[in-house]
DNA sequence: AACACTATGTAATAATATAACATTTATAAG
DNA sequence: CTTATAAATGTTATATTATTACATAGTGTT
């Protein structure tokens, strides 16, 4: 009776822990150096063993990279199935971020066919505009 | 008979110019500092010169930046209406990178509400896949 | 034990981007 | 033409983001 797959990717390594539930907490989307700056009392002292964990989180799906921020964010959709199939909305003033989950942007965009009739599994989608409270 | 606005827009200034064509000519999008490169010839010697003119050539329309690449192509759209509504094919084998001008995606996209509500007229979508020649 | 795989630690460096300040050129008005 | 203004340029230094290279340690399997 060992551990299943899935079980396994569950289980985050230390560093992974760390600063995933950094990045988890964080109302805000984290840059990596401000990662850094904030595990470094947790002995994670140099940018390498930030990006590597991050590396994987994001492999994982457990957090997304926010790319046209080079930030980064937990994912909120139940531990996201599509980890390779990203939406956002993002705050020209004030820079909030909010993971967009809707089955049926989902269904456009996977179902989409470009002209030579070619289909995409994976995609990013950054919507830019002004959130509730700065509109 | 002054210069329109329109005319103004299609005048780049001499570094934009040069930076521009360097890109308009390039078969794959182009890095900044492979930019600086293949400019010095020309006078251009500063990091910053290139910024400067990149960020003015996608602020009017006639190049885009690709998030994901920290890359920058010319924009094929006949000097794209949509600036700042962007879409484009990326292949992970060899970052050939295609822009999709389609008609039913920009609508797609440009009418799509988030559980709020709000409709985001300003949007970046980046397709992963192979292209035809890696397939 | 032997092996493969994943994760970690550390130092150095590469790649990407901006701040600050001085000067010049282009455009518009008076 | 002159003045005012905005846009672009030139230059140096520095900040930010990310990777290479190499050594070590843990984890699970056979
Ligand atoms: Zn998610
Ligand atoms: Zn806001
Ligand atoms: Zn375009
Ligand atoms: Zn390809």
């Amino acid at each position: 009776m060992g551990i299943s797959k899935i079980d396994k990717m569950q289980n985050l390594s230390k560093n992974q822990q760390i600063i995933f539930d950094l990045i988890n907490k964080s109302p805000e989307p984290l840059k990596a150096y401000t990662i850094l700056f904030n595990v470094q009392k947790k002995g994670i002292k140099a940018p390498l063993q930030v990006y590597r964990a991050l590396d994987k989180l994001v492999e994982i799906g457990k957090i997304h990279k926010i790319e046209s921020r080079n930030a980064f964010i937990a994912c909120h959709n139940s531990s996201c199935q599509v980890a390779k199939a990203t939406a956002f909305s993002i705050c020209e003033i004030c820079e909030k971020v909010t993971e967009i989950s809707s089955a049926g942007l989902s269904k456009y965009l996977a179902n989409f066919k470009d002209k030579d009739g070619m289909k995409y599994s994976k995609y990013n989608l950054e919507f830019f505009g002004l959130c509730k409270k700065c509109r």
